[in-house]
DNA sequence: CTGCCTCCTGTAGCGACTACAGGAGCAAGC
DNA sequence: GCTTGCTCCTGTAGTCGCTACAGGAGGCAG
């Protein structure tokens, strides 16, 4: 059993990020210690690493406690999660190619300044003209 | 003078927006009819379009108002439009290059799972053991 | 005159935190 | 024994950029 601020440093979430998620149902409620701090153990490591790890994914908080709850039931076909998975790809490969297209625009910008007066800045121009 | 449906639909954005973006400072105070409605004319309609491409390109607000406020300089050198742009440029491909590890890890995920039992779900243990 | 559309203000909600304020307990050093 | 400083506690409010109401007024068409 160790303090939330272990805890903390362990997984690398915020302490205040670990309440958070405590308030808001993702992590049970915490045990206490008899002075009222809260005490966690292994289990909770493992969930909050999970927890951490779908988020550093970009999974949503309500995506990650489905697939907390998959986790729980390893007799059940994982066809959600992989639905879940997909759905994330899909997400995250449009999210990329649509950053390449303000990357190209960006660039094209900034070749076309030639540090002169904001009257003939290509930046600015652009942003302008749109 | 139009109304501020008007300039919705010339400029995309969407009415709460308009009304959001002359609250918090980056749309001047709206010229009013008697009425009491808001009354746009063609500078604003420029403004609003700046506005828009910018948040487009992934500027926060307080940015795109340092650019207006550049944009009222025509005189000034544009070194600073420059320097915000490089700025957004490096944080675009920093992202861009984050989503691609995301997503070859999200990739391998998928390929890993034979849609089995949650027990033996790739994606879940992947998750799991990080 | 009855709908219906647009507009108005003001406030609250979203997601995922983050940042206090104000207070309690506990260990170490003087 | 007392101070200092650390961690912890609760509760609330702020962040960003909207978005979504509620509740009401004006105006036009059938």
């Amino acid at each position: 059993m160790f303090t939330i601020g272990e805890l903390s440093k362990r997984t690398g979430v915020h302490i205040e990020t670990v309440r958070y998620y405590e308030r808001s149902g993702i992590l049970p409620k915490a045990a206490r210690t008899s002075n009222g701090r809260r005490a966690y153990g292994t289990t909770d490591i493992q969930r909050l690493a999970f927890i951490r790890h779908a988020r550093e994914l970009g999974f949503e908080l309500s995506t990650v406690q489905t697939l907390l709850n998959l986790q729980e039931h390893p007799d059940a076909t994982c066809e959600k999660a992989t639905q879940i998975a997909a759905a994330q790809l899909v997400a995250i490969e449009s999210k990329i190619s649509q950053l390449k297209v303000l990357r190209g625009e960006l660039k094209r910008m900034i070749d076309g300044c030639g540090n002169a007066r904001v009257a003939e800045c290509r930046i600015i121009e652009a942003l302008t003209a749109a």
